[in-house]
RNA sequence: CGGGGUGUAGCGCAGUUGGCUAGCGCGCAUCGUUCGGGACGAUGAGGCCGGCGGUUCAAGUCCGCCCACCCCGACCA
C-alpha cells in the first residue's frame, strides 16, 4: 500500500482524516444548508444494506412499516413535560404555510413519539390491539449547534420503532429483543464492539423510564452511542390517554418502548475501521466486496473477469469490475483502497497462463494467490477473515483501553491523556456525575445489563455505591 | 451562543507598498503515446476575486457593514 496525498494522516489528525475521507470517498458532500450533509449513492448503499438487515430482523418479530407526517403541532410535544424540555432547544418550527402565518406553529419531528402517540390513542381501545409494533424509516431534524458528517448532522436518516404493550414486563422483554437485535447487527454486521446497558437518569431520552443503550469505543479514545432501545414506561400512555380493556373489563394505561439506529453509525464504521489508506469497510455492509482490476484491458482478460465474477455474483458475493480506460492500475488501486473494499482482484496476463488470480486484503494489505477453481471459496473465506479480523482489533483496542479504576486521581489521569472506557463505582447521584463530567469531560455511557452488585465507594464523593459503571467521554 | 480562521475557475492555492488583458497546480474536454502501484505530450474550455457601500484617476488589493462556511468549546442520535 502506498501514501494517500489527499487525505490527512488518521495518525496524526484524526478529525482531519476523517472529513477528507468522506469527502474523497465520496460517501457524502457538504450541502448548500448549514449543518445538512448530502449522502452520496456510496454512501447511500451503505445505508441501504444497514436497512436491508434490520428491516427482516424487525419484521421477523412481527413489527409493520408505517409513514407519519414530517410537521407536529407544537402542542403535541407539549404534552409531555420531559420530552418537550428535552427537545425544544432543538427544533425547526415552521410558522408560515401558503404564505399565511398558521394558526398553531408545527414542529419539524425530531422524533415522533408526539404524533404517533396522539393517533395510538384512537387505535388502541382493547387488550386485543395490543401489542402494536410499528417501525419508521424517515428523517429527523434537530438544529445541533456544531455539526459533524454522518456524527452529528442537523437532520439524520434512521429507523424509529414505537411500541405499545399490555404491561410492563412485556414492554421491557421487547426493549431487549430490540437490543439484542441491535448488538448482534453492531458486531457482526458493523464488526463494531459494543458494551449494552442502562443509561443514567441524566442520559436518559426524555420522557423514558429506562433508556437502553449500545456504546462504541471510538480509536482517538471517545464513545458513540451506536443505538438506543427506550422503555417508556407508562409516561406517554398517561400524557396521550392511550388506554385500553383488559380482559376483566378494566381501563389500562398501555406500557411503550422506542427505538432508533441512525445513520450515525456509518460514522462510527469509518471512524473505528478506516487507516491512513482511507475506509476499510467490513464485508458485511460494504456496497461492493471485491472489485475487479483486469491488468491489462485486452477482450481475453475482461472476459476471464466476467467469467469469475459472474460465479462470486451466483454466491452472493457483492462484485464491480473496474473496466475504465482512461485509468491507470495504480490509479484504481489508490481509489479502491480509499473506498474501503474489502478485497481487490487483480487479473493480468500472468494470472490468465496459470488460471490463478491474485486476491488482495483491505485490512491487511496481504496479497494471496487462489486458482480459478478456488477463487468462490477463497473469497468467501477472505471476506469472512476480514470482517473477523476487523472486528477482533476493535475488540482487543477496547480491552486494552478500558480502566478499571478506584482512586478519582488516576480517573482524571486517564481521561486527560489516552481516555478510554473508565470502570467505576459510582453513588448514582447526579451531582457527582455532573462534577465528573465538568472537570474530565466524561459521562457516564452505561451500567452493563449483567452487572453485579457490588460493595464499594463512589469514585469522586466516596459514598457508598453499589455498582460499577462506564464512563468515558461522549461523541 | 462564545473563541479562532477562511472566502479568487469544480478542488487546492498565489496575487508585493492599490497600476495594464487575474495567474499556478490538480481536475475537466479532444487527440496521440502509455498501462503489474496515483503515466506523459499537445491543444482547449472554464472567473460578477462571497455581497453591499465607501475612499481613489484607478480596488482582488485600502476602509466599513453584512453574509456564508470551516475549526475549537457549551448542547445533542
Amino acid at each position: 500500500m502506498f501514501e494517500k496525498k489527499e487525505i490527512a494522516k488518521k495518525s496524526v489528525n484524526p478529525d482531519r482524516w476523517y472529513t477528507d475521507v468522506i469527502l474523497k470517498s465520496e460517501l457524502a458532500d457538504y450541502s448548500p444548508v448549514r449543518g445538512c450533509m448530502i449522502i452520496r449513492p456510496y454512501g447511500y448503499e451503505i445505508w441501504e444494506n444497514i436497512q436491508n438487515y434490520l428491516d427482516k430482523k424487525f419484521k421477523e418479530l412481527g413489527v409493520k412499516n408505517a409513514y407519519f407526517p414530517t410537521f407536529i403541532p407544537m402542542s403535541f410535544l407539549q404534552r409531555e413535560k420531559e420530552h418537550v424540555e428535552g427537545f425544544s432547544p432543538q427544533l425547526a418550527v415552521v410558522t408560515h404555510g401558503g404564505g399565511e402565518k398558521l394558526s398553531e406553529p408545527l414542529a419539524v419531528r425530531p422524533t415522533s413519539e408526539t404524533i404517533m402517540y396522539d393517533t395510538y390513542a384512537r387505535w388502541i381501545q382493547s387488550w386485543r390491539d395490543l401489542p402494536l409494533l410499528l417501525n419508521l424509516w424517515n428523517n429527523v431534524v434537530r438544529w445541533e449547534k456544531r455539526t459533524y458528517l454522518f456524527l452529528r448532522t442537523a437532520e439524520f436518516l434512521w429507523q424509529e420503532g414505537h411500541t405499545a404493550h399490555a404491561t410492563f414486563d412485556d414492554a421491557d422483554t421487547f426493549a431487549r429483543k430490540i437490543l439484542e437485535i441491535y448488538t448482534v447487527f453492531d458486531e457482526d454486521v458493523l464488526a463494531t464492539p459494543v458494551l449494552v446497558g442502562k443509561k443514567s437518569e441524566n442520559e436518559k431520552f426524555p420522557g423514558a423510564a429506562i433508556t437502553y443503550s449500545l456504546e462504541a469505543l471510538m480509536p482517538d479514545g471517545k464513545a458513540i452511542q451506536m443505538g438506543t432501545s427506550h422503555h417508556l414506561g407508562d409516561n406517554f400512555a398517561k400524557a396521550f390517554k392511550i388506554k385500553y380493556l383488559d380482559k376483566n373489563g378494566r381501563e389500562q394505561f398501555v406500557w411503550q418502548t422506542s427505538w432508533a439506529e441512525t445513520t450515525r453509525v456509518i460514522g462510527a464504521i469509518i471512524m473505528a475501521h478506516g487507516d491512513d489508506q482511507g475506509l476499510i469497510l467490513p464485508p458485511n455492509i460494504a456496497p461492493i466486496q471485491a472489485v475487479f482490476v483486469p491488468i491489462k484491458l485486452n477482450e481475453k482478460v475482461l472476459n476471464y473477469c466476467q467469467k469469475i465474477s459472474q460465479e462470486l455474483v451466483k454466491s452472493g458475493i457483492r462484485v464491480h469490475i473496474d473496466s475504465r480506460e482512461e485509468k491507470s492500475v495504480g490509479w484504481k488501486f489508490h481509489e479502491w483502497e480509499l473506498k474501503g473494499i474489502p478485497i481487490r482482484i487483480e487479473i493480468g496476463e500472468k494470472e490468465m497462463e496459470n488460471d490463478e488470480l491474485t486476491l488482495v486484503r483491505r485490512d491487511t494489505g496481504e496479497k494471496v494467490k487462489s486458482q480459478k477453481s478456488k477463487v468462490k471459496s477463497d473469497t468467501e473465506r477472505l471476506l469472512k477473515e476480514i470482517q473477523d479480523n476487523l472486528f477482533e482489533r476493535m475488540k482487543k483496542f477496547r480491552d486494552e483501553n478500558t480502566h478499571t479504576v478506584s482512586s478519582y486521581e488516576e480517573f482524571k489521569k486517564i481521561m486527560a491523556t489516552q481516555k478510554g472506557y473508565i470502570y467505576a463505582f459510582w453513588c448514582e447521584d447526579p451531582v457527582c456525575e455532573a462534577k465528573i463530567k465538568e472537570e474530565t469531560k466524561a459521562t457516564t455511557r452505561i451500567l452493563p445489563l449483567d452487572a453485579k452488585e457490588e460493595k464499594g465507594e463512589c469514585v469522586y464523593c466516596k459514598k457508598p455505591a453499589t455498582h460499577r459503571w462506564y464512563f468515558a467521554q461522549a461523541y
